[in-house]
DNA sequence: TCTGGGGTCCTAGGACCC
DNA sequence: TCTGGGGTCCTAGGACCC
C-alpha cells in the first residue's frame, strides 16, 4: 500500500560527520576528510568527504584499506555530542515544515506531508507535487542557512523510494517521484540500491542471475521464496516502488514511551580493543567500565532493563553472545554479577579477545526508586555529574584499570 | 596489525503452561 | 501409554541500516 501522491519525504545530511567536522574546523573545507579513527587504529570509515570518494574511499571500509587508498587525508576520530547536537537542531527544523517527523538515524530523517498541500500552496505553483518539493527545497535551504549542512531529499509514495529518491539526489538535490513513475525509476538500478538487500541478499540474487530492481520486480515470488521466505512478497513489492508508507517509530533516543509501560529498544556498548587480549583482570575492569555505561544510560533514560547479552568476539573474529532475564533493573548492583556470571560461562580460557560488548533489552518503565538509600545519593551525584561533563568525567574505583 | 559501534527486526528451537 | 495443539517467553544467531 502506498500513498496515493508523492507526498513522504526522506531528508539526509550530505556526509553528516564530514561536514560537522567543516563546521567546527573550516580549514578542513575542500580537503580529503576520513572521520572513524585515526590510522594504526582498529577501526571502519564512519564517513568521508567527496574528495576521498574520489579516490575509491567507501564508509564501512577498514581504515587500513582506507590508508592505502588515501595517505594523505586527514584522518579524523569523530566526536558524536558534536554530531548529536547538530542534528537535534535539524530535526527542530524539520518539525516547523511538517507535524509528523520520524527520525531514522542521526543524520536521515522522514516526514509527512499528507494533508499539508493547500496550507502551503502558492499562486505560482503549477500543481500539488510542485507545492510540496517547493517546500521541500525551503526545507534543504533553512537547514543550509540556519545550521550550515547540506541536505539532499527525496519525495515519493512510500518510504523506501522516498529513501531512493534521496539517494539518486545527492549531493544537495531534491527529487520527486511522481505517482506512477516508482518502477521505471527503480528498474534501471543495481538490486543493492533497494533498503533491505544488503551483501548477502545481493550476492543470492546475483546467483540467479538478478542483478537490477526491474529484474526482481519481473521475477515471480516462488523464485524468491527460497531466499526469502515470507518476506519475499513485500520484497518484491518494494522494488517496484510499492513499498509501506507507514511512518513508524522514532529512534530510540527521541522515542516516548508505550502507555503501557513497555519501552521498546535496547541500550549497547561494546569496545574493540586496540590489541587482543587476554589479561583477565584487565577484562574484569572492561566489563565493569561498560555495564556501568549501559547502567548509566538506562537510568538517564528512565527505563530498567529485564534482559543483559554479553558479546564476546575473539581475536579470529568468531563471536558470539549470552544473555540472561532478571527482575527489572538499572543498577550495576545487579546487572555486574550477570554479567560476570554470563562471562565465566562463555569464556573459553586461552583464547585472545578482540570485541566484548554489553547490551541491556526488554526495557521497562521505571516507575519507583527502589535502591539503598546511600547507594541512590552516590549514584544521584555521580550521574549529575556525568550529565554536565559527559559519562568520563566519574569513573568506579571498580573499573578503573 | 583486514573487518567500529550504535541500533532494529526476524527466525528458530526449546521450555513451559493450559 | 501415546501423542495433541496453541500461546508465550527465553535464548542465540544473523541480516541489515547508518
Amino acid at each position: 500500500m502506498t500513498a496515493d501522491a508523492p507526498r513522504i519525504c526522506c531528508l539526509d545530511l550530505d556526509t553528516f560527520f564530514v561536514s560537522v567536522e567543516r563546521l567546527l574546523d573550516p580549514s578542513l573545507e575542500g580537503k580529503p576528510v576520513i572521520v572513524g579513527g585515526v590510522p594504526g587504529q582498529r577501526g571502519v570509515v564512519t564517513a568521508c568527504s567527496y574528495e576521498v570518494r574520489a579516490l575509491g574511499v567507501r564508509s564501512g571500509m577498514s581504515l587500513t584499506e582506507a590508508v592505502k587508498l588515501a595517505p594523505d587525508a586527514i584522518y579524523l576520530p569523530g566526536r558524536d555530542r558534536e554530531y548529536g547536537r547538530y542534528s537535534a537542531r535539524v530535526v527542530a527544523i524539520a518539525h516547523t515544515f511538517s507535524p509528523l517527523v520520524r527520525t531514522a538515524s542521526i543524520d536521515e530523517l522522514f516526514m509527512d506531508f499528507r494533508g499539508c498541500e493547500r496550507l502551503y500552496h502558492r499562486a505560482g505553483d503549477a500543481h500539488a507535487d510542485a507545492t510540496i518539493e517547493r517546500v521541500v527545497r525551503e526545507l534543504t535551504a533553512g537547514i543550509a542557512a540556519e545550521v550550515g549542512l547540506p541536505a539532499s531529499a527525496g519525495i515519493a509514495t512510500s518510504k523506501p523510494m522516498a529513501k531512493v529518491a534521496c539517494g539518486l539526489a545527492k549531493p544537495r538535490g531534491v527529487l520527486l517521484v511522481a505517482a506512477g513513475c516508482e518502477a521505471s525509476t527503480l528498474a534501471p538500478l543495481p538490486v543493492r540500491k533497494l533498503p533491505g538487500i544488503g551483501p548477502v541478499a545481493e550476492r543470492r540474487l546475483s546467483e540467479l542471475g538478478i542483478m537490477t530492481l526491474g529484474q526482481l520486480a519481473a521475477t515471480p515470488v516462488r523464485t524468491l521464496e527460497p531466499i526469502f521466505g515470507a518476506y519475499a512478497k513485500a520484497l518484491r513489492e518494494r522494488a517496484r516502488g510499492l513499498g509501506d508508507w507507514d511512518m513508524g517509530r522514532d529512534r530510540p533516543a527521541f522515542r516516548e514511551h508505550d502507555p503501557d509501560g513497555e519501552v521498546l529498544g535496547s541500550i549497547s556498548n561494546e569496545r574493540t580493543f586496540m590489541a587482543d587480549v587476554r589479561d583477565a583482570p584487565k577484562i574484569e575492569g572492561i566489563l565493569c567500565s561498560l555495564c556501568e555505561r549501559v547502567c548509566w544510560r538506562a537510568r538517564r533514560r528512565g527505563v530498567k532493563a529485564r534482559t543483559l547479552t554479553l558479546k564476546l568476539r575473539y581475536a579470529d573474529f568468531e563471536t558470539l553472545t549470552r544473555s540472561r532475564t532478571f527482575a527489572p533493573s538499572a543498577s550495576e548492583r545487579d546487572v555486574l554479577p550477570v554479567l560476570k556470571a554470563l562471562y565465566r560461562e562463555a569464556r573459553q580460557r586461552k583464547r585472545a579477545i578482540r570485541l566484548l560488548g554489553v547490551a541491556l533489552s526488554n526495557l521497562v518503565l521505571d516507575e519507583q526508586l527502589e535502591l539503598f538509600p546511600a547507594d541512590r545519593e552516590l549514584r544521584a551525584s555521580v550521574d549529575s555529574l556525568r550529565e554536565r561533563f559527559g559519562f568520563d568525567a566519574v569513573r568506579l574505583g571498580s573499573s578503573l584499570k
